[in-house]
DNA sequence: CGAAGGATTGAGTTCATTCAAGTTGGGTGG
DNA sequence: CCACCCAACTTGAATGAACTCAATCCTTCG
């Protein structure tokens, strides 16, 4: 059994996002710099769940923000009804632990094996107070969630099953590349009620929107879980992005 | 004629959101403060437009951000098939302005005479980059509309039309309470149809929505603009929020 | 005051849901 | 290592809610 310690070493802290600011090509870029990576390191910790795991419970005391480097997480809310409503999938170089009055939000659960820098809130924002720059690369984090947000609504809205599932596999394949996977091949580390939910459709419905686009020849599914997009232009098109 | 300038002196820029620490009470609160608001005064304009008017146009040079500070604006894209998809409605003490790549992600238009401080993105960078607290207030409101477009895009995924339509008279009648407004009275500024767009709807469910709403006693219409909620309770049950 | 756009109402259709019955496949114990 | 088993997934048929199409009513604004 190695030393956990020595097993995460590599791993620093890593946010992503598309600057609002006019800034060479219109890619993503890593938001912190060596200097801001380190401060954040200094003050926080590296933690490693399995699969299933909740990071922190919706209405829990909120003491803490994560910066997830590995695996993929979600964020979901129960409704009154009592089903949960997905409010967010969330992968490598992105943030967890939305607040509102002390309260985290939502329920952070891993999908799959996770690790992350836990960072105390009291400690970021005694960074925060000192380093502008971190401030403004977390103002374009957060810019960039709100308009990933808004197109989800968007999405979700007014489009038809098949459109739904088109833009959430182009999603996931911009979002979500682990290690060693092929341009073109998606792995969904959640089922398909997660999808349903996070689209919302229902299962079935999932279910049929991913044979019609088969049908069509725009993908290929093997098992439940891996799919290669065939056609990624007329995906496109089926999303109703031109 | 008078001078407009001494209608408009008494505005002051003004950001209102939910804090993310736990801070008194429940409620929302200034974000900016005194110096903060001169500081933001010193380097924008303040304007003011009639209704329907374009402040900017969706993949137009970012240079400016708004702050309203009376009346009401919507932030709209284009789809492929030609029709808007609202992407948010936008009241005093909100701003407007989001961006990517130096390029404004939707157009923004005034749906009544509305009055902003148009604040120069530049300017602003340079305040942000000494003044910490405001960059903190800033990252408290885009939380804050992180989490109102997360809990639209739930809301608009799996409710039914009349749920979908309370919880919409719920936020406005939160969210947007022009001066003389009685409690529990409602002025829509904008049409069935903008209504349709953001709650992804038609105009026909909007109406048969609201109609299914006044027959169960819980709200009255008065003309198409004005809504009177009898019932907030109830409403609230039928938006889901328990 | 009249026109034009917005809002409502009605009838028929469409597409996602519901309910129900298979099928697959990953994980566990023998 | 294999076979079983359970949960996840898929498929099918019937229901129902929202959409489309179309006509009428309202109201706002020139």
């Amino acid at each position: 059994m190695k030393d956990e310690l020595a097993d995460v070493a590599p791993y620093r802290p890593s946010i992503y996002a598309a600057p609002f600011r006019k800034d060479g090509d219109g890619m993503e870029v890593e938001l912190l710099s060596r200097s801001e990576q380190d401060a954040l390191m200094e003050v926080s910790q590296l933690i490693s769940v399995r699969r299933h795991t909740v990071l922190y419970p919706e209405g829990g005391e909120a003491r803490f923000v994560y910066n997830v480097v590995s695996g993929v997480a979600q964020t979901y809310q129960l409704q009154a009804n009592g089903d949960k409503r997905i409010t967010a999938f969330l992968f490598p170089r992105d943030l967890i632990g939305l607040s509102e009055n002390g309260a985290y939000v939502a329920t952070a659960q891993s999908l799959t094996p996770v690790t992350a820098f836990r960072i105390p809130f009291d400690a970021l924002q005694a960074i925060l107070e000192r380093d502008p720059g971190l401030d403004i690369g977390l103002l374009c984090k957060l810019c960039h969630e709100l308009r990933r947000s808004q197109h989800h609504a968007i999405t979700v809205a007014r489009n038809d099953a098949p459109a739904r599932l088109a833009s959430f596999l182009l999603w996931i394949e911009h979002a979500y590349a682990p290690p060693g996977r092929l341009a073109g091949e998606l792995i969904l580390p959640m089922t398909r009620h997660d999808i349903a939910d996070y689209v919302g459709l229902t299962v079935e419905s999932v279910s049929r929107a991913l044979h019609a686009l088969e049908a069509q020849g725009v993908i290929r599914r093997k098992g439940p879980r891996f799919i290669t997009l065939l056609d990624t232009a007329k995906l496109r098109k089926l999303a109703g992005q031109v």
